[in-house]
DNA sequence: TTGAATTACTTGAAGCTTCAATAATCTAAC
DNA sequence: GTTAGATTATTGAAGCTTCAAGTAATTCAA
């Protein structure tokens, strides 16, 4: 038997990926929302400084800084300023947001395709995924 | 032994996800190309209309137009005119696009993780992957 | 043959992403 | 206390991405 390509791989974890961001994209438009704006809201079950919320997400600070924008203008969040540090702001939900914030666990929760697999196929493709994540 | 989320699952698909675009794109970054700039590069060993290159690379024909039109400005590929049809572009490496794309297929045909894995973890590991993608 | 659909590509708007540069604030060393 | 250096958030530029709309060319049917 042929050895596997690890490009092949590679390929296939990128079409997953892929189809799993399309498959939460098409969800959250019925609540017009964007998957980074959903993956924000996720992260605010408490309120955290942006800089912290750039972390969480994987991605440059000024990119918060759009994504927060059009959340806030649409009253699901709002922009605190510190009072001990005040370069801080705190980014929390409105009531609003709150109520928005269940329904995306709800959508984000969902792994169409992954959760088909059996209990212990679920298992190993984890651990097959976590020993292939360098570092940490 | 507690039942796996495949919550947790999608978040390791998509950590490798993104560290493996991350490293294709600092190894890309050295020849001043982006990851979809590489990509469209390597679809290129046959000439190919811009309809298909889209389809190749699971994006909108619009997206094509400024991938091409900054690979054409470095005189890495170039649009041809179909003589048969005359909407149809096809893309075409120049000479310096054929060697570009050689050391783009070195640098993509990496998989820093993955690769670390015995062989039958990589085969067990593609074939959970292939199970999980939704249809064909 | 001509008029209506279809197809290929492009453009513009909106949003995401990064990087580099900037302003405001804080910390620490002097 | 003042100043030099870090840190937080923002802005602007460049690129990627999608969708909607537009143009040019082709196909097909009446």
């Amino acid at each position: 038997m042929a050895a596997t390509k690890p490009e092949e791989i590679v390929r296939l974890l990128m079409n997953l990926s892929r189809s799993l961001t399309g498959y939460y994209d098409t969800k959250l438009a019925e609540l017009h929302l964007t998957v980074p704006q959903a993956m924000l809201l996720r992260q605010l079950g408490d309120a955290l400084p942006m800089n912290e919320a750039a972390g969480k997400l994987h991605c440059d600070p000024s990119n918060v800084t759009g994504i927060v924008d059009r959340l806030e203008a649409r009253g699901l969040i709002e922009r605190q300023h510190l009072a001990t540090d005040r370069r801080v702001k705190n980014l929390a939900l409105t009531a609003s947001g709150r109520r928005m914030r269940r329904r995306v666990e709800a959508i984000l929760s969902a792994a169409p395709g992954v959760s088909d697999l059996a209990a212990p196929d679920q298992a190993a493709l984890l651990a097959l995924l976590s020993r292939s994540l360098p570092r940490q």
